[in-house]
DNA sequence: TTTAATTTTTAGATTTGTCTAAATATTTTT
DNA sequence: AAAAATATTTAGACAAATCTAAAAATTAAA
């Protein structure tokens, strides 16, 4: 099925404000899109006899089977676009996002395949998210404390918990970014802290509270 | 200025037609973008508001100087993305045109700078067209035989000018495609034969038959 | 349980890009 | 140079996606 941009736009929408509420209403989806509620009747309409929505008048609607599929399909290519920005492109990861949302709608299937294989099939996204797989399958990432990865374990980071101004200031000195691929080299039993490897950078040695603080998948 | 994807690609039609005939007119590019006649006058009559066209009544029209400004724009990005394709992504060059279609309307200046210094700001692309700079201006590229190419000169194979079955059966076997790097490691006064290195292949031999049909690009 | 407030939908208009059919201008032919 | 053929533009309509304003349905409050 060929959707258009905004079909898309308003599909993704609805899909992330899902995993929010059990079941999205006008009005919230209004404002998501920044869009009037009446536009958002009329796509309703439109998504519904595409047979992508559960949509009664007044009730509500999300996605159906089908609509959650395409949402995923929009999802990855989102992501995986993201991911080849910020890790080929050498981009920031806080830009990537708005041309990631034009990049999304190229819609070839051999195109995200092989963009995929290209990147190296990676999990997750430059901003922590996780990227859906061809068949829609979003992969299941345990998200552990730096302090508990095993030696030599491939793992990224995905959060960190703390965000003083004292700790942010850290990880910028050692380069620590969401989506930053990391590996425990060495760790010390006296003060817990780790030597660690992250992306490119020359090995490193965080304290132990700071890793406690910073979380990762461990892929 | 923000151009529509319609737009853009009235702009890059009347570019491709222009670079054949003087004044483009009314029907070849009703033909070309295979629309209706009236399509495109209601489309010239805008991009003239916008002040990208000469265009008179009746008279045929061409692209001012913003016109062609925006049209080698719209080039670079179709042809940058082309390259990818084939290059990184590993697509055959035959079906990367479609694609560059889509990718060519994403319009971030950093996106399409970065990519350019991540491909190694390529003269070429896998059709053997030239890729404007990022100022606009289309790099002036001599064609040369291959049997005329200085020894470990830097080169990318541009056309052949023999195509008989004979003639594909062989370039298809050392792997030669529009669009490949090679370079001449040695010369045989004895035959004209010449030992390359394509692309990321083994080197080879080539008669200086074929070393006479090979024409490249000396960048 | 009526009234008031909120949410959602409908009605009708607008913009962009397209179309067909008719009108007008230009070019070619006789 | 008038008629015929061709090319171009205009007029009017349509679909997609949006908007505002008004109507209808639902929910909350008195």
């Amino acid at each position: 099925m060929k959707l258009s941009q905004s079909e898309e736009n308003y599909i993704k929408s609805i899909y992330n404000l899902q995993s929010k509420t059990e079941k999205v209403n006008t009005n919230s989806l209004a404002a998501f899109l920044d869009t009037s509620a009446a536009s958002i009747t009329d796509m309703l309409k439109k998504l519904k006899s595409k047979n992508l929505l559960e949509y009664k008048k007044y009730y509500g609607f999300r996605l159906n089977g089908a609509g959650n599929k395409q949402a995923l399909k929009i999802i990855r290519r989102h992501r995986l676009w993201e991911f080849f920005l910020v890790s080929k492109l050498d981009m920031e990861w806080e830009k990537v996002h708005d041309i990631a949302e034009e990049l999304e709608h190229v819609s070839s299937a051999e195109l995200i395949e092989k963009l995929d294989r290209y990147l190296g099939n990676p999990k997750i996204d430059p901003h922590g998210d996780p990227i859906p797989d061809e068949k829609g399958v979003m992969p299941v990432l345990k998200q552990i404390a730096l302090k508990d990865l095993p030696h030599k374990r491939n793992a990224v980071i995905s959060s960190v918990s703390s965000q003083t101004p004292q700790m942010m200031e850290m990880l910028n000195h050692y380069g620590i970014k969401i989506g930053s691929p990391i590996k425990v080299l060495k760790s010390f039993v006296f003060d817990g802290s780790l030597q660690v490897k992250i992306a490119k950078q020359p090995e490193c040695i965080i304290s132990g509270l700071a890793a406690q603080n910073i979380f990762v998948y461990d892929t």
